[in-house]
DNA sequence: CCCAGTCGGTTAACACTGTTAAGTCGATCG
DNA sequence: CGATCGACTTAACAGTGTTAACCGACTGGG
């Protein structure tokens, strides 16, 4: 059985810290309060993290790992069905996390720098980002798509996408799933034409 | 000739504010070392500012004007040209004042709640915003763009640029000029289609 | 001319923050 | 049993936003 002393871990501490950042936002989220919840010292969070940044940065990659795993949930049936399925767990995970979703990109993550790395053909480890390129390229290949640089169907496909996600989550209320046919629906038929 | 004493006054103060945040970074601007900059203690910006929330609110209105300003300087030649001008207004905006851009979406910023009213059809103030929603009925009217409503088109075509500017500011040595050719010129002619 | 009031700023203080150094307590191992 | 070591605590420092109390100069009225 597990002692009354919570014994932390690394993880542990992420899993609260999101929980917090979920409840009361990241501007909430102090190391005292944290470690009060958990049932501990402040202190005690520094033998698993160097400080504040490097614990958010925790936050922010179980985020991407959150993201992640939805892109695959979806079976998309065709490229241009991928792009749909894609495009939208994107922005539903931002709607559904939006204090996460803006953790993830409070400083400039390593997702980013590994997208702008592959303009230098860097092939890093295999992102959802490495699979749509993919994709896109199968999209042009069968006729789907005009021809073009993949990377830079991506890198628009991405930055409008992730547009729809911030101003979705900057404006509640907002009809998010309509506004992503529109951006989407007017990209895919752009790039067809 | 003006006092020795600086004679604080709330325009005064926001345009330090504006030039420490530049130079900084708004997590940098402490009311401490905003007052020192001024010559003053910290208390006295109360006398102005109920707190460092409402001075900050004031900095992104600057910011809001001076991207109006920077809507207004171009001189589109068609409507479809207009949504290039506007486009490229805000998002070399973003890269010439990062930190300022930031700062604008930080809170949820009345024009984004301007932006939605405009969903009820509320017609507040004219905004740039309202600007582009002509232009786009305009370009509608005249066979430019398939018929559908202004604001539809007016929303996707903001949540796209504001990715591309947000990417931007998140990846330094990304090629935005394109980026935003990629991405507004497929909408455009998705379209037209 | 002097006195009251007011206005713009100061000093001091409170409750918080991230972070570090030192101490303490319990388990574990020789 | 005694030493070591690891995990945690307490205490403290510097810095934050913010408020209350004070202070000094400038202004209008008697």
């Amino acid at each position: 059985m597990s002692a009354p002393r919570p014994t932390l871990s690394a993880d542990g501490i992420t899993a609260e810290a999101i929980a917090l950042v979920r409840e009361r936002g990241v501007g909430e989220l102090s190391m005292r309060a944290l470690a009060g919840r958990i049932g501990v010292t402040a202190p005690a969070l520094y033998a698993h993290f160097a400080n504040r940044e490097a614990l958010l940065r925790a936050c922010a990659q179980v985020g991407y790992d959150e993201l992640d795993a939805r892109f695959r949930a979806g079976d998309p049936r065709s490229p241009i069905d991928m792009i749909w399925v894609s495009s939208r767990s994107y922005v539903r995970f931002a709607m559904d996390e939006p204090e996460l979703f803006a953790l993830m990109f409070m400083f400039r993550p390593d997702a980013i720098e590994i997208t702008v790395d592959a303009d230098n053909a860097h092939g890093g480890a295999s992102t959802v980002f490495d699979a749509m390129l993919a994709n896109l390229a199968d999209a042009i290949s069968q006729g789907h798509l005009r021809p073009a640089d993949p990377l830079r169907y991506g890198l628009a496909l991405w930055a409008a996408v992730h547009g729809v996600a911030t101003v979705g989550a900057l404006a509640p209320g907002l009809d998010t799933d309509s506004l992503l046919d529109d951006v989407v629906g007017g990209l895919i038929e752009g790039w067809q034409a």
